[in-house]
DNA sequence: TAGATTGTTAATCGATTAACAATC
DNA sequence: TAGATTGTTAATCGATTAACAATC
């Protein structure tokens, strides 16, 4: 299904509200009482809902059990992706050891870095090798993903390293702009465009 | 000037191409140039530069020492915004040790932490103080931007001790959901979002 | 029955894309 | 002059918001 960019980034919202109704042992929920956790618009959430194909009941709302596997499917996190991880540096260890990710169907599978102090142990589970043998590993672990949080002058340089090792989507951590063939998808994770957003709207307000 | 979310994303993309081709000795920068380097559409490119109010000449381009001030000026980086960080952390000592903010115009004043082995010790510049010591702190040093990179059953009450202390906007790094007055300004900054988002483009390719 | 909530269709809004004249 | 590029207006597309009928 073609989903639009807006509601995917909402689907991981209503997954998280959902578990957590879903502890409290509620069975039902409304687009209104999801949208008020969240602080959305309850139309919104009631045609993203719909949109899922799960069938609401008037004055009940629609079965948590039902919605949770759903939007799973529709985020991707009902099958594994194995990924790599180049630069075990601060923000790269923080991914590293971040347990959400598992539960989101992202499987880190090693990590690599240039620094030998910092191969060669294992963080948090997971082994970290030699950047020299990321090509050939990558290849080896069948990684679909690859995760840089390399200082940005290694990036390109690190991107086709992975790219050799069969790696078919990067998520680039880095300011870096990565050339790499037509097939291979690039998210970009840049703080410097969330901080001048963030830095934009402030200003916006205080006039 | 009222801009749009998807443009001010863009912005700070600008601004790095331009400084790049600055120091190249380029006095010129084209549409289809920037473009080009960034992988976007140039029609969207000359919007965007159209609306900084900076007049391109034709077959020239635009002028790079007049569109770097006022890319800055619009994304922020023109004046100094103080700020306090929560959660010292893997992430939190990667965003407090990450030198472009304070190119953007951020300057992180102090952090804060609730192991004690944390505090009292200096990270790149940033004195580490006791979390009890927030709201006091962040008042004396007038931080107007609150950053929390603490555990998400920790989010809420920091966030309080924030806004005690007279911030008026918080950059969440957490996943939790947070309660604070109208006034104050929140941006969520989710990796389980941007994961969903990349997961789901990455299925969608493979059919 | 009454009322809350879903489901669906239409209207609005904002962003992107296209087309083309103006200009150096 | 010719051609590349800007600047502007119109068309398209996608997302949000509004309105209201259907349903439990």
């Amino acid at each position: 299904m073609r989903l639009g960019t807006r509601m995917l980034q909402r689907l991981p919202l209503y997954l998280r509200v959902l578990r957590g109704m879903g502890h409290e042992g509620v069975r039902y929920a409304s687009g209104a009482a999801i949208a008020a956790a969240l602080g959305l618009d309850p139309i919104v959430v009631r045609k993203d809902l719909a949109r899922t194909g799960v069938r609401g009941t008037p004055r009940l709302g629609f079965p948590i059990d039902r919605l949770i596997p759903e939007l799973e499917r529709l985020t991707g996190a009902d099958a594994e992706m194995t990924a790599v991880l180049a630069g075990v540096g601060k923000l790269g260890s923080a991914l590293l050891c971040y347990p959400g990710f598992r539960r989101q169907g992202l499987f880190i599978a090693a990590g690599f870095d240039a620094a030998p102090e910092r191969c060669n142990i294992i963080l948090s589970g997971t082994p970290i090798f030699p950047v020299g043998t990321l090509t050939e590993t990558a290849q080896r672990l069948g990684a679909t993903l690859g995760i840089l949080t390399v200082p940005a002058e290694r990036a390109q340089r690190v991107a086709e390293q992975m790219v050799a090792g069969g790696v078919r989507a990067l998520w680039n951590f880095t300011p870096a702009q990565l050339e790499v063939p037509d097939d291979v998808l690039v998210q970009r994770e840049d703080l410097a465009v969330s901080l001048a957003v963030l830095l934009h709207r402030i200003r916006e307000r205080n006039q």
